[in-house]
RNA sequence: GCCGCAGUAGCUCAGAGGUAGAGCACUCCCUUGGUAAGGGAGAGGUCGAGAGUUCGAUUCUCUCCUGCGGCACCA
């Protein structure tokens, strides 16, 4: 006999072998209609799976937190199985569960079309009408792969020779479709919302994620609880799709790209005054946080990149240079530079330094450019040419914590300034191969995970993920509607002063080598821009706003007054522009909501005689007629930078 | 880089083996209108680039470029 405690205390003893659903049905027969499947000791198991010792029991049903994986991975397996029936030839290969839905990787020699996805999605509702029962057994390796090898599945004898020695190879069929899974699953497939999932999209992926692989099909699929929860989700694509920062860019004017300039971006007037505004930001707070800004050349000759290893192992990546043979004096190969830190070093090694010296922080707004891959260029997000919020920060191991601690902080105080109120933090320890000692990658850890803890215990720890150099934190920000974003980063490097030369003069008169950190808060100005593009949905700020106000008029009568209006705010610090064009208001005030301006300033005979003004602001229906000089002062204030502000 | 899809006016898109069309935007004219589109007229395209098939290609085929969705990559 074996002993079950359920989740409200009851205990309830049954013969050794019982099953989840003999306890569901024996509670009640709504739970037992309910159950998907069932939490033994807090492992998610099948409703059939006997159980043969005491136990801690909850039956899983769909209102629980488990049933939406359990619902996917069912859904998974029905795609499968509804492929297959449709045709029969194609290989399956593995089907996970991921955020929001699943994906199953097929190899099919026709590429499957979007009329193809409706044809499985609407044979998938067919086998979840049919409630397919769900049944498994655990086999042994050789009666596995023997099975695979007759049923022509290549994909699935390499997937059973690779679980491990000792862990069951488990064979699941719905109904008499057949596929090799960890579990567990549900029932029989009625159980599964059949409004509740859409197909999205095919892609290409390689077979087990490494490009030296068969490139298969890869079929993606969301699934929820019902339709409402579907349809919620669509919903949500449509916002992201609504804040794209490259449909904003192209609508508000900020930038665009074109393919002469693969990667790269031309800033127009409105995007380069977002980018100085915030480059201008930036600059105050590490002139504030102890930095010397320095720049550096953008094209450094390969000796400099064969010094810093980065021709070897990056090359690539990079865009070398030669002059034109015909008019070259010099034979010299160049290469754009793809980071600052080798240039940093130059600079820290002019000059014999003292460890008085250190902490050096060395800042540049660095023009970087890297050679990426063409797949996998995504607008501002990921390009070629960049700059970067970089700093090398010289110092001594035993700085290593306090100059940890004061960046994290640096870099949470900018965060909120730019909007994000909170941060996720990853710390990743040494890797299998790495440079320096152990002595010193203890050293730098504990430096590195003390000055975390000061500001928060809550971070996650990447064992291995470090690089070769050294430790690192990585900072990811949360955006307006959910997504994280990777922009922070800070580095601890033994390599690079040594491959460099770096050393400083201690108190002991001997020379020694430095620690550098690299660091960044924004990572690109590029990217963080589309960051930030999307996070407001295009309505930055007022103190980022490429155009903070406009000044339009209701007749002609008020032209000399807008005029007169749009100096004194221009005077007040304002970025200004006056509409005077022969258009009704309500044509201008669409016009100018829709490119997101934050403020709307409307003059017509009424303000003219009052020296007023009729200040509408974004997102909001009236407006409010104020004195000219009352309005002046508080968009001056609401326009001033965060730092400003405080200051 | 790989798989798939796409590229036609500034933008969004329609179109067909016989050298192109809509809406919005743009220019001009009329309109001076009080908070999200007033009316009229006009201009605008080497149909991504190159090659091939054809009497004829923007349309079919191939190659390349760029973009999009993923995969791989991201020091």
């Amino acid at each position: 006999m074996v002993t079950l405690t359920l989740p409200d205390g009851a205990a309830r003893t049954y013969p050794a072998g019982v099953t989840a659903a003999d306890v569901a049905k024996d509670i009640s027969k709504s739970l037992a209609k309910a159950a998907l499947a069932a939490r033994v000791d807090g492992e998610l198991v099948d409703l059939s799976r006997p159980i043969e010792r005491d136990a801690r029991l909850e039956i899983v049903t769909i209102e629980d937190d488990a049933a939406l994986e359990l619902i996917r991975h069912d859904l998974a397996h029905i795609m499968a199985r509804a492929v297959q029936e449709l045709w029969p030839d194609v290989k399956v290969t593995i089907g996970p569960v991921v955020e929001h839905g699943w994906y199953y990787d097929f190899d099919r020699a026709e590429p499957f079309t979007p009329a193809d996805l409706e044809l499985i999605e609407k044979r998938m509702r067919e086998i979840i009408a049919r409630r397919d029962p769900v049944r498994t057994e655990v086999w042994d390796r050789e009666r596995a792969i023997r099975f695979y090898e007759e049923n022509d599945e290549p994909y699935k004898v390499e997937l059973v020779g690779m679980i491990p020695e000792g862990e069951p190879i488990r064979m699941y069929w719905h109904g008499d479709w057949q596929d090799l899974c960890r579990g567990p699953h549900l029932v029989h497939t009625g159980q599964v919302p059949a409004d509740g999932f859409k197909l999205t999209h095919v892609a290409g992926a390689y077979w087990r994620g490494d490009h030296r692989n068969k490139m298969l099909q890869r079929i993606y699929g969301v699934g929820f609880r019902s339709r409402k929860d579907l349809k919620a989700y669509l919903d949500m694509l449509e916002e992201a799709a609504r804040r794209d920062h490259r449909r904003l860019g192209r609508e508000m004017e900020l930038f665009h790209m074109q393919e002469e300039a693969p990667g790269m971006v031309f800033w127009h007037p409105r995007g380069w005054t977002v980018y100085r505004t915030l480059q201008d930001y930036m600059r105050r707070r590490l002139d504030a946080a102890g930095y010397k800004e320095i720049r550096t050349p953008e094209v450094v000759d390969r000796k400099l990149w064969e010094a810093s290893g980065h021709w070897d192992k990056y090359r690539e990546n990079m865009f070398i240079t030669e002059i034109d043979e015909e008019h070259a004096n010099e034979k010299r190969v160049n290469a754009l530079k793809p980071m600052n830190c080798p240039c940093h070093v130059q600079v820290f090694n002019q000059g014999l330094k003292s460890y008085r010296d250190l902490p050096l922080r060395l800042a540049e707004f660095g023009s970087c450019h890297r050679y990426e891959s063409s797949g996998s260029m995504h607008g501002l997000m990921r390009v070629r040419g960049f700059v970067q919020d970089d700093a090398h920060i010289f110092c001594t191991e035993d700085q290593i914590e306090q100059e940890t601690a004061a960046f994290i902080s640096l870099l949470g105080s900018v965060y909120r300034d730019l909007g994000f109120e909170s941060f996720d933090i990853k710390f990743s320890t040494r890797p299998e191969v790495r440079a320096g000692s152990d002595e010193i990658w203890d050293k730098a850890e504990a430096a590195l995970e003390a000055a975390v803890r000061k500001v928060t215990d809550d971070f996650e720890i990447d064992p291995g993920e470090g690089a070769f150099y050294g430790p690192k934190l990585d900072f990811k920000l949360t955006d307006a509607i959910g997504r994280e974003w990777q922009c922070g980063t800070f580095q601890c490097d033994f390599v690079l002063p040594e491959r460099l030369g770096a050393e400083y003069v201690g108190a002991d008169d001997k020379r020694h080598r430095p620690v550098m950190l690299h660091r960044a808060i924004l990572g690109s100005f590029e990217r963080f821009i589309g960051i930030l593009i999307e996070n407001h949905a295009g309505r930055f700020p007022m103190w980022l706003a490429p155009v903070q106000a406009v000044v339009a008029t209701i007749t002609s009568d008020a032209d000399d007054y807008a005029r007169e209006v749009a100096a004194t705010l221009r005077a007040a610090g304002l970025r200004v522009e006056t509409d005077l064009r022969n258009e009704k208001i309500n044509y201008k005030v669409r016009e100018h909501s829709l490119a997101k301006t934050p403020a709307i300033i409307a003059v017509g005979r009424q303000e003219v005689e009052n020296r007023a003004v009729a200040v509408r602001r974004l997102g909001e229906k009236g407006q409010r007629v104020m004195p000219l000089a009352e309005a002046a002062a508080a968009l001056a204030e609401e326009a001033t930078p965060p730092d400003l502000r405080r200051a």
